[in-house]
DNA sequence: CTATGTTTAATGCGGG
DNA sequence: CCCGCATTAAACATAG
């Protein structure tokens, strides 16, 4: 019997898929991008009921990661220590949970089965295609400054980026709530239409999720280095704001059917925009050396141990 | 070797 | 009841 104690609410299974799990920790982060081991510790430092069974669930996020075409691989610059890709969410996927329901999506999001304006024949579209994806990467320098290390073939589909953001967009849960000693929180609360009342107690209730103080000292799981994202990019100019395009994430879904013009992509681009890790890195030497992989994860240790009890 | 990824298959569940 | 999404298990590949 779980004696009537602060845990007894954290370690029920939360109202949250893995989809939207994942998703959550993706969007936490300033750089919108987690290795497989992040997102892991993401899950069990707010949710009790994933410190046990670790290889169930963990096996099941994973098949979900690959499975699901609205998780993207991005990977790792040579200068980023440390084992598998990161994770990001597919730049057209939007939010997946509009309907309210955490647990299932009115639809699984799936990338617009690569129509393949390449592989088809289908000059026209094949050159409009181009230009927009040169279009999208020009957007996202001027935005963020980033310099993009791998254009692979992939497909924004139509979608505009998403602008705006859902009460319950997972931006929003996510986004560190505004706590009041009581343990409420302030959210878009008073403004919110009828029909989300419901969600929003779950959002300031969360009885599932470890909250306060956590969120604070724990919330910035953010990379091994603090200063600079997974790109060597500056956070400052990435971080806050959700607003911030998901720094582009330059996916690497290893899409299946052969992507052999994305050489030719390469080609039609300026060399700054096509970047590839192999080639000339722009990236200055001392931006790598600045951060070890010397991660702190005392913090967030500290507080398990309290949350076993 | 272990962590990370990919895939297939079976099963459960909810909504239309 | 069927369809589609979610969960779980498990085999297998690969990278560090």
């Amino acid at each position: 019997m779980p004696r009537p104690g602060r845990n007894t609410y954290s370690e029920q299974k939360p109202p949250y898929s893995y989809i939207s799990l994942t998703a959550m920790a993706i969007q936490s982060c300033p750089e919108k991008m987690l290795p497989l081991s992040e997102i892991y510790k993401f899950i069990m430092d707010r949710f009790p009921y994933y410190r046990e069974n670790t290889q169930r669930w963990q096996n099941s996020l994973r098949h979900n990661l690959s499975f699901n075409d609205c998780f993207i691989k991005i990977p790792r610059r040579p200068d980023q220590p440390g084992k598998g890709s990161f994770w990001a969410l597919h730049p057209s996927c939007g939010d997946m949970f509009e309907n309210g329901s955490f647990l299932r999506r009115r639809k699984r999001f799936k990338v617009p089965a690569t129509p393949d304006p390449v592989t088809q024949n289908k000059p026209a579209d094949t050159t409009h295609y181009l230009q927009q994806q040169a279009k999208l990467r020009l957007s996202a320098l001027a935005t963020t400054g980033t310099h993009l290390s791998q254009m692979n073939n992939y497909n924004f589909g139509v979608s505009p980026p998403t602008t705006f953001k859902h009460p319950f967009a997972i931006e929003n849960i996510i986004a560190r709530d505004y706590k009041i000693p009581g343990g409420l929180t302030f959210s878009t609360m008073q403004s919110m239409p009828a029909g989300y009342q419901i969600h929003n107690q779950l959002t300031t209730a969360w009885p599932h999720m470890y909250n306060s103080s956590v969120m604070d000292t724990a919330a910035p799981i953010s990379m091994p280095s603090a200063e600079y994202s997974a790109y060597g990019v500056p956070l400052k100019s990435l971080c806050h704001g959700a607003q911030t395009l998901p720094a582009i994430p330059v996916p690497i879904k290893a899409t299946p059917p052969s992507v052999p013009r994305l050489a030719a992509l390469h080609a039609h681009l300026p060399a700054f925009l096509s970047v590839s890790p192999q080639s000339t890195s722009p990236t200055p030497p001392h931006v790598a050396a600045t951060n070890s992989s010397s991660t702190t994860h005392s913090m967030s240790a500290s507080l398990q141990s309290v949350a076993v009890h």
